[in-house]
DNA sequence: GATGAATGAGGGTTCATTCAT
DNA sequence: AATGAATGAACCCTCATTCAT
């Protein structure tokens, strides 16, 4: 399936809009900033994006954590004990994390003051909870509710942890150590 | 010490700061938002504040839930089991969280871009979680650092869980349970 | 005579522009508007217009009330009173005015602001007061300075009447009762 | 009673944007041009008008023809001739015309796409038609509606003129004897 | 002929900040 | 201390026009 011209131009808008965006949050990135960064001009953006605001909404579409996480369970084989699962899960989250260093925070800042990417983080957050919840509590026959409690409030803490603490290359918390540890409880939890 | 007029029109100032800011954000507020709801006017503020980052790093400094659980620790009798005392802390901070309830989003929003803010709230964080994380790990004979990390969790998982299901009147998610489910797991992994 | 292929899209394009036009005024039009109506893209309209005044242009020079004037005179038989003959004029106006409500409005609100379109609405009119008045002065031996006059009067109090009471289907005023009584007065003035 | 200086300040806008609307039209004027015009800078039109279309609201309701015609009625004399009442009303609404020469081109422009505009229009003119209707058909004995037709006709057929035949100082039709001919018929309508 | 991607100037509006009163 | 008029930079967005295909 190849690409049209026109979907190519608007995903290339879109990088550009997700590193700007990342790099100095919704509102206090331009336009002209990410036409700048796009290498075209501002006038273009509205000709693939409503507006502003329209422009992140596709950003926001086009990158989830969630399809990595589906495949994780998809391709997890039958012998994976727990430890080694939530190894994969966490690694897994903290890889999409690095990999778009400033994106989870700029969606989340923006789920503060606009209710339609509040309800769109959340039910990316329910999804991937509800899903690995299930799977887990499944596979190790234990109860759904009390799953979806401890891995919600890893995977959370997980971002909060990446919000907080990942500064470009300098992370202030060892991160290896940290994912490390908070297997250890979560495994400890689910036993 | 009785205050002086200076200091309470500051306090003034810095009260209507926090809700307006928590309210709709930092950067969506405006000066004069702010005046209008201490019923002033906006040059005023200028006498009070530098600018309007200053009166934001006025309202962090006033306003700390570590205060509240320095408290908890010190009020808290020998023979206080481990999971009564973790639902004093939780409880504690729910109800920081309740009782202002934006003010965590909007810090948190305002440290992705600030660095001095971002640098205050790790700060704010970390004394938080390192006091209740020695006291417990002293009282129960616990490993510190492993202590410190399910402290931690737990901590930044409820500022999470605040900043997403918590729509007004109208949690999405049970608090209630929410905050039990809690209590068991964090005891689980300190036991 | 035989319409080339290149003049019927042009006068496709001119009735799209019409329809458009006076819908949303001058200004408030735009190409893409335009051509949407057209069922074309915009670049194309550049083919056969210079810019977006031109196209204005060219829709003032292909509708005119002027030609139906005339056939009103040509054909009028002999014995004609001067009230019907009146009558026959308003009349032809108003249906002129009714068929494209908006037309009069956009071309006067242009003529404001454009001088050459000022030059020709002003000709037009000229032209049809004195194209009347020369028939009527002549045709019931009366002063043409004297008849030119409340025919111009009559003429642009009816393009006034049309502006402003016309809304739609729901015309502020009574028409029917409009031209009577003015068809009255104006009679009146001319006996 | 003395004008406050919030007032003065106001009524200079107004004033200033009278002139450049007038001068250039609602939509070809810039906020630009009439902070210029008024010697501010544009952002101080924000402090006394919400937006540029509330600046035209503005004007509209300070440059009123109806003040003056109310005048003609109240101070005119028991034995006037109604051609010399014709006389005085006509004279005085081509010297508003001719103080505000481009005012009611504008207000008429701006009447066509806004629809709150226009109604403020037609009440306007309804009010000095109704007004002068009243007075002449109660003075003279006349029919009202048969007043109203006449006297609206060779209202909107003076502003008509005035719009269409006014170009600065170059009048393309002599306006004297357009007032002479135009009251001489009136007058025979109404007698 | 026809498309529609791309440009870029320009508009309305907001708002932190200053300062004369 | 307190006011609020005034500034002016910056932002989002529109749209006539051009041009490669």
């Amino acid at each position: 399936m190849t690409k049209t011209k026109y979907t190519e131009k608007r995903d290339l808008l879109i990088e550009a809009g997700l590193r700007v965006f990342s790099r100095k949050g919704f509102s206090g990135s331009t336009i002209k900033d990410i036409a700048q960064e796009a290498g075209v001009t501002s006038g273009l953006i509205y000709h693939y994006f409503d507006n502003k605001e329209d422009l992140l909404w596709g950003i926001i579409e086009e990158h989830t954590l969630n399809h990595k996480l589906y495949n994780i369970i998809k391709f997890s084989t039958e012998d994976l004990t727990i430890d080694e699962l939530l190894k994969n899960i966490l690694t897994a989250v903290f890889n999409f994390l690095k990999e778009k260093p400033y994106f989870i925070s700029m969606f989340l800042g923006e789920a503060q003051r606009n209710p339609k990417i509040r309800k769109r983080l959340i039910n990316l957050i329910r999804e991937a909870t509800e899903g690995l919840s299930y799977f887990i509590s499944n596979k190790y026959k234990l109860d759904f509710h009390y799953v979806e409690v401890a891995v919600r409030n890893t995977l959370t803490a997980s971002f909060m942890h990446h919000l907080l603490y990942m500064e470009g290359d300098n992370p202030v918390i060892n991160e290896e150590r940290y994912i490390q540890n908070t297997i250890q409880q979560l495994s400890k939890v689910l036993n």
